[in-house]
DNA sequence: GGGTGTGAAGCCGTTCACAGCA
DNA sequence: TGCTGTGAACGGCTTCACACCC
């Protein structure tokens, strides 16, 4: 009867986990889901049947109790102890996203990072070490990591991935615009920026064009 | 009988269009659908859907013509002209991505920056000039520029959307992690870095609970 | 035989619509 | 009255299956 949970759920559980603990928001403990969905720019029924899949209920007077939402939220995608993440990559990206992550999420941690450059290795950046990639194996099993962040030039992102993965890693985020062929139990999330700014671009072009026609979404 | 192409169709066109420009192949001047498919990791039957639409014929005996599929890739996302896009916000995440989009596509540039920290405007970055915010609606007009890369704090997401729509801007990529409300006409396509990762660690962590009972994709 | 082109079927996520309830 | 919870309808995208062709 609990219905496995898709993939578009998740994220938006972690989008409406992203308003809920807004400092702006604070005291606020009950919330409807119109109130949900106006903030994070969905409908009203896509808000209940995520919270459905969630197995918390809510009450017609007050809506959600906004603690057992997070309380269940975390318990969806989270872990209970903070999961420690390596970092693939220190150049212009990597090191951005290292600020990027540093304290966005209490319980998601950059624990090492790994780079080829021998001039980067043994330095610190923002509080996270940089390592060999020869090191891989040792700090994956020490720090028990399973997720890795890949932002290394697309020509070295398969060798990358590979040595990743043949450590122990079984899930990469990967921001190298290019494919990665790797085994079926690695799950692979790709931020193709280059794909991301075409499509913003194709918009303006056919809203320039003023003939939209195309389904929305 | 032209039917509008869907936004997942132009996401895996731009794919497409990487994987056959790739140096590595450079020579090859035909390609099969299933050869196509394994390179970017989709269906054959999805690949010959998308060329369909594209309304460009293939040949039984030798597939695809490669430079003709370029030629109609090109028409659908592009523009003949190179594409003007702004970038607001030369914090690292910013510059990281000024440098990425800094060659990635020929008609694909960046034709200014923005920012608020006094100190950086009139600065150089990687050829690109650095303005103040006041300076958005003068050099949108004059650089004719539709498409906006925001790389803002969060908390300046918002406002800084506002300015850039103001100025004339209808289509923005967004790396703030925060919601925009702003007109219908305007196209917004946002990278939400944490949900990404956290999308990441669910699966790794379901793949450890082996317990993987969810729909793929 | 092996590929393309495409109608038809299938699947999944979203939205509707309404019963149940405070 | 107004919101939640949810079966049922809907719609879009993907895959199937097969006619057609080199």
């Amino acid at each position: 009867m609990q219905q496995p949970i898709s993939m578009r759920t998740i994220e938006r559980l972690s989008r409406y986990r992203r308003v809920l603990t807004d400092p702006s928001r604070q005291g606020v403990s009950y919330i409807f889901s119109h109130t949900l969905a106006a903030l994070v720019q969905v409908t009203p029924s896509q808000v209940r049947r995520d919270i459905m899949g969630l197995g918390c209920a809510g009450n017609p007077t007050r809506g959600y109790r906004v603690e057992e939402l997070l309380a269940a939220i975390a318990t969806v995608v989270d872990d209970d102890q903070p999961q420690p993440v390596i970092l693939v990559g220190i150049g212009k990206l990597g090191s951005a996203l290292l600020n990027f992550f540093r304290g966005h999420r209490p319980n998601l941690q950059v624990v090492a990072a790994f780079d080829n450059n021998p001039e980067k290795v043994n330095r610190i950046y923002q509080g996270v070490r940089c390592y060999t990639l020869e090191d891989l194996p040792r700090i994956v099993a020490a720090e028990r990591v399973s997720a890795a962040i890949l932002a290394v030039p697309a020509t070295a992102a398969q060798e990358a991935a590979n040595q990743v993965v043949f450590a122990g890693v079984c899930g990469i985020l990967n921001f190298a615009p290019a494919p990665l062929f790797l085994p079926a139990h690695v799950h692979v999330e790709s931020i193709d920026l280059t794909t991301a700014l075409e499509k913003v671009l194709f918009h303006t072009r056919h809203h320039a064009l003023s003939s939209v026609v195309l389904n929305p979404r």
